[in-house]
DNA sequence: ATGAAAGCGCTAACAG
DNA sequence: CTGTTAGCGCTTTCAT
């Protein structure tokens, strides 16, 4: 109980130098006395000495190994499993994950990414839509910190993690034309970010390929990111007309099939509903959501070890991409066209 | 792009001391030349500098503001809201809440713990069920460093954020009693903590009063606290012939609904289920899910405002408690005993 | 086998 | 108005 020991302390006590005390506590003390290193650690123990990490990374710069990790929402689903696939390679690496949830709010993302840079972070991974390169630089002071990018445009420069969502999109396009489906709606989001144009290309092309019309004037709807939103939706979307719908991703599509049923509407007899990165809860909604699955935990691995290596080989190759694979997992949130 | 900028190098490059740097840099230089101040000030934006938050921190001690959140899994909803709250009283006060997310392993737990302390953290919440006061302690390594207790046993000393688990029992008990069940089960944890003690004593307690059966031979069921926990259990509690079951929280109950959906049992036709912690995601599944309403994003809003005042006032009033209201939500997975 | 001294980057008396 | 000095707690040459 009570002030801190210090260092000094235990030298001290033990009539010692800092120094000795310092090398034998670091396993470097091969050199001092048994007596002296066995006396030093009794009074640690005893005392309860913990170095001041301040004080150590201060001297020690790169050496201790911090990683931050920058999500728009850790209590989504999605981001939670990312996390934990990051903390799984951080863990078995010693680095200890800091991780900062900005609820999308710009300004808050700016201030965690400052707060960063000022505890001389080791390297960072970043999921966010919002931010752009620049504005990332920005609050990087332009220093070197090693960082890489998640979930966010494709046309920007740096290490990242991908998959293949325009790939995605024509796999949602697919199973829905392969059940008869000609009226079909893309649920997008308000703030469209690179990797939502690109489900959405691939969906819309896929479409189109088979001289079925889907346009931006018709067939877009657009919601809030979140479930919420998708349950706003449901009137919209019933209106439409449309007898399937594509989601941006899951938690708009669950709040959809919320807002349908509250609606009287039926999923998938009425309407089918495809989501997007096959999050756990897909198995636990009623019916249970068709959607396009992401190895989310697997990227939340990849992500943390591009970023090791770019923090271990700083002056490697230019940049490096990590693809991974999408695919579709059929559940029963899709079924056949009824109409016509 | 590069090096570290110090204060050094602005006051090289200023052509003044580190001190009129510093002082100037952190609002104390009124005293200074106007000249001398609009120096500084652009060779700071020049060249980016922002200050070492470690060299900072060794030196203001305790003025610097960083608390520590350990929860058991920030990708359950109930510790994304509560971790949400927490941050959004930091936001105000300026506080860095650093989450860390232990996933129910004692050993991570420690671990981070310690880290906490290493990084003289300036208090602490803790939400951990599975860890007691002395392993608190003693990861502490018995500093005296504030921290709150949450989500956990109520027989611990230390200032804490508390919920009237038994009387959530109660209401649930009532709540079912009123609907005509007599067969009812209470589906625990088999790691038991107090407040799921709590719990199923309010609602043993209730039931029993009423001259009805219970007891933890035949009304007990135990399962993981999570959503596949509760899937797992769906036959058990099947063949147990109940027509209600109290879950010890939304996640396990969520988790038995689909297991009955997949069994062919109907909620609340053939069994009535009801949860507790009222998670978002309880409006979202089919039936929306009858629940005990705990205050979520408050406990988290109230933690922190406690840790803060602990912080601030380190001698104040022994222990500091406060008590959060629980309520029923009745929505559409608990109804009438069809049974009899 | 051990310690003195320097210094990481910064702030804060205390002198000018 | 500005600079000197000391020192936070620690690691690390380099002597002894």
């Amino acid at each position: 109980m009570g002030k801190k020991v210090t260092i000094r302390d235990i030298a001290r006590m033990a009539g010692v130098s800092v120094t000795t005390v310092s090398q034998v506590l670091n396993g470097k003390g091969k050199r001092f006395s048994k007596t002296t290193r066995e006396k030093i650690m009794k009074l640690r123990d005893q005392y309860q000495y913990v170095p001041d990490f301040h004080a150590r990374s201060l001297i020690m710069k790169g050496s201790i190994n911090t990683i931050g990790v920058l999500v728009p929402n850790v209590s989504e689903s999605f981001f939670g499993t990312f996390v934990e696939g990051v903390q799984q390679v951080a863990r078995q690496e010693k680095l200890i994950p800091l991780i900062f949830s900005a609820n999308r709010e710009p300004k808050l993302e700016q201030e965690y990414l400052e707060q960063m840079v000022e505890r001389s972070i080791d390297g960072l991974i970043i999921a966010s839509a919002r931010m752009t390169t620049e504005m990332i630089n920005q609050a990087l002071s332009n220093r070197d910190i090693p960082y890489i990018l998640f979930d966010r445009n494709y046309d920007q420069q740096g290490a990242r993690v991908l998959t293949d969502d325009y790939h995605g999109g024509q796999l949602a396009a697919q199973h829905l034309l392969a059940l008869g489906h000609t009226k079909m709606l893309f649920l997008g989001v308000k703030n469209i970010t690179e990797n939502f144009k690109q489900r959405m290309a691939g969906f819309q092309e896929t479409i189109n390929a088979q001289e079925i019309n889907f346009d931006e004037d018709h067939n877009l709807l657009k919601a809030d990111l979140s479930k919420d939103g998708g349950y706003q939706m449901a009137r919209p979307v019933i209106e439409s007309g449309a007898t399937a719908v594509f989601t941006a991703n899951d938690e708009v599509a669950i709040g959809l099939m919320r807002g349908l049923r509250e609606q009287g509407v039926r999923v998938p007899e009425d309407i089918s509903v495809i989501g997007y990165d096959d999050i756990i809860l897909d198995e636990y909604v009623y019916p249970q959501l068709t959607t396009i699955h992401q190895p989310i935990f697997k990227l939340g691995v990849g992500a943390t070890e591009i970023l090791l290596n770019k923090i271990n080989h700083p002056d490697a190759e230019p940049e490096q991409v990590e693809h991974f694979p999408v695919k579709l997992i059929a559940r029963q949130s899709t079924g056949k066209c009824q109409q016509n």
